[in-house]
DNA sequence: TTGTATGCGTTATCAG
DNA sequence: CTGATAACGCATACAA
């Protein structure tokens, strides 16, 4: 049960500590054969050293920490590869690290940089917009991917990539529209999402405008905070409401891609056809909904280069080359088979 | 820039540094007063303790951690959330720690043994079975979920839950041959997977046997182990191979949902009717089996059972209540609508 | 109830 | 190249 220590890998090749510390940090000035015999010895012995005496003393420690708010969300997936990838190239350590729906991230952000000395950070969702004085507080550099921050006033403050959320909203309703619908509903996050959930519904509202149709309030179905946002129960239950309550639309456009498939279900559930009783669009262009049947016709963000993208900025920011910077990409409509055009 | 410790926080309250541990650390015998003084001073100088300080001093961190090889694994997902309720239930900390495809998990576990002082593991997924051996030398308690080990040498040396792969396989092999079908299909993990999806492949065989329905070597497909096993692309990627072979069948079963729901995609693009021109079957029971259209008729595993079951038995092994224990679930046939009864 | 001193396991800074 | 020794930031036994 008792560990063995640094002290009695030393004692047991008769050096000094420091010598076995150079031998498993890969120290230059170290005689290969003692390194050799001394890693013999910890092989033999199961020596595995302690980091938290190791991040407590290092002063270097090259970890980068990814906060991930949703790890059930399947768009971060394809981000999080390239996340590893990015990182390992640059010969620094990776820490994943989830956050509680309920958490503060920035909290956890602070707790884990004095645990691990991060040299930056991302945050990867989330970000009610809330806790925004408390970024300040984050002595590294750190880049919100995935999030984009309501209101002028942050502009030049933070780093942040993201899909511009209204103009692809907006995008997507424009396209709906030509398409010939014009009652198009609308499957949101919960009510006081001021942040991605909000940005995509304005696109939804400005494209509305811009032809001339009005924006139905009863179209608009908003998710209870309790249940999980943007999921696929989320959308089947939106929708089930929107039927139960006889809302007249020919098309669903949900805010995610799990929600569009939630939506799919309930309207066959209900005796519909999708897309020929009923169109929807998702959001995302994650695996599912192309996998899935109907294929769903969504908004494709360019996560591979979203996540590259974020880590360059990160770099840029720990080697100080650049100040504070946004990067607001274009998505891409992918056409599915889950919308028809009509008459 | 530079942190403020502990010490930084008593000097400022003019009090010593035990009294502010045991502010934060909600110790009895402290006057309310100075704590609360104290807990004052350290909000507004935004004190956050050194994490790794506190383990490296710390012997009881009553710490759970859970390693979870496969995070994109959709079925782990339901489980997680019940691992964090029955641990916080006990008043233990939740540690989630990703390992990596190519990581061995026990290198992981005994290194994060070390750092958080844990109290006890669960290991979530993998086990190739190697690393046998290095699985003696964890110093706590562990679980070894959603895990079979094969092999009779193992079945009283470790503990784990699972369900019980080969019956679960059978059943649905046999359900599908009792549907009418006989030329079954069926995608399978690695050839060399010796885990859960040999086990699974097993049951398959002696349904067919039980039937006295010869194995056809050419409807036993395996995944190239380099592309994510069990997943959406590799379900695509292999019953494409079947229909390219011209291989004759009559019903697909998938080892994963995640498969099951590629095969049917698979099976669109060429033209199928699922299921009137081929069945398809799954195994797992995720959210994505019922919502997919059509809804994969799969096994459902009592993932949150079986994750409370999990945490069960870790404590019991902590309080030593108990010796080493396997538990084996039944799992239950869902009917879904993608597969059909012939003739 | 409070303060002081010691050590947790490592790495870094020195002399040798 | 190597070996003492001083931190790192905190919790705790012990003394007050």
């Amino acid at each position: 049960m008792e560990s063995i220590t640094i002290k009695d890998v030393a004692r047991i090749c008769g050096v000094g500590v420091s010598t076995v510390s150079r031998a498993i940090n890969n120290h230059p000035d170290i005689n290969p054969e003692t390194k050799e015999m001394i890693m013999q010895v910890i092989k033999e012995n199961h020596y595995v050293p302690n980091n938290s005496a190791r991040n407590l003393k290092r002063s270097d420690a090259r970890a980068i920490a990814i906060l991930i708010k949703g790890i059930s969300n399947p768009f971060f997936n394809s981000m999080i590869k390239v996340f590893e990838e990015e990182i390992q190239k640059k010969k620094y350590t990776l820490v994943l690290q989830h956050v509680d729906e309920w958490q503060d991230e920035t909290e956890v952000a602070l707790e884990l940089e004095k645990e691990k000395r991060l040299r930056g950070i991302v945050f990867l969702g989330g970000f009610a917009s809330h806790s925004e004085d408390q970024l300040k507080k984050i002595p590294v550099p750190f880049v919100l991917s995935t999030v984009s921050l309501l209101g002028e006033e942050y502009k030049n403050d933070y780093s942040f990539v993201s899909v511009n959320d209204v103009e692809e909203s907006f995008r997507m309703t424009d396209y709906l529209i030509r398409q010939g619908h014009e009652k198009i509903a609308i499957l949101c996050s919960s009510e006081n999402d001021v942040s991605i959930g909000a940005l995509r519904l304005a696109g939804y509202k400005k494209a509305l405008e811009s032809h001339r149709i009005p924006v139905e309030e009863s179209r608009i179905r908003h998710m209870d905070p309790e249940v999980d946002t943007y999921s696929i129960k989320s959308g089947y239950k939106l929708t089930r409401e929107l039927l139960d309550e006889g809302v007249d639309c020919t098309a669903i456009f949900a805010l995610s891609d799990s929600m569009a498939i939630g939506a799919v279900r309930a309207l066959i559930d209900a005796g519909k056809k999708v897309p020929e009783d009923i169109s929807v669009a998702g959001f995302d262009g994650t695996e599912m909904a192309a996998y899935y049947n109907p294929a769903i016709t969504t908004i494709r963000q360019p996560a591979e280069i979203m996540a590259k993208e974020t880590i360059k900025l990160l770099f840029d920011s720990i080697k100080k080359k650049t100040k504070v910077q946004q990067l607001i990409f274009d998505g891409e409509l992918v056409p599915g088979e889950s919308v028809k055009k009509r008459k």
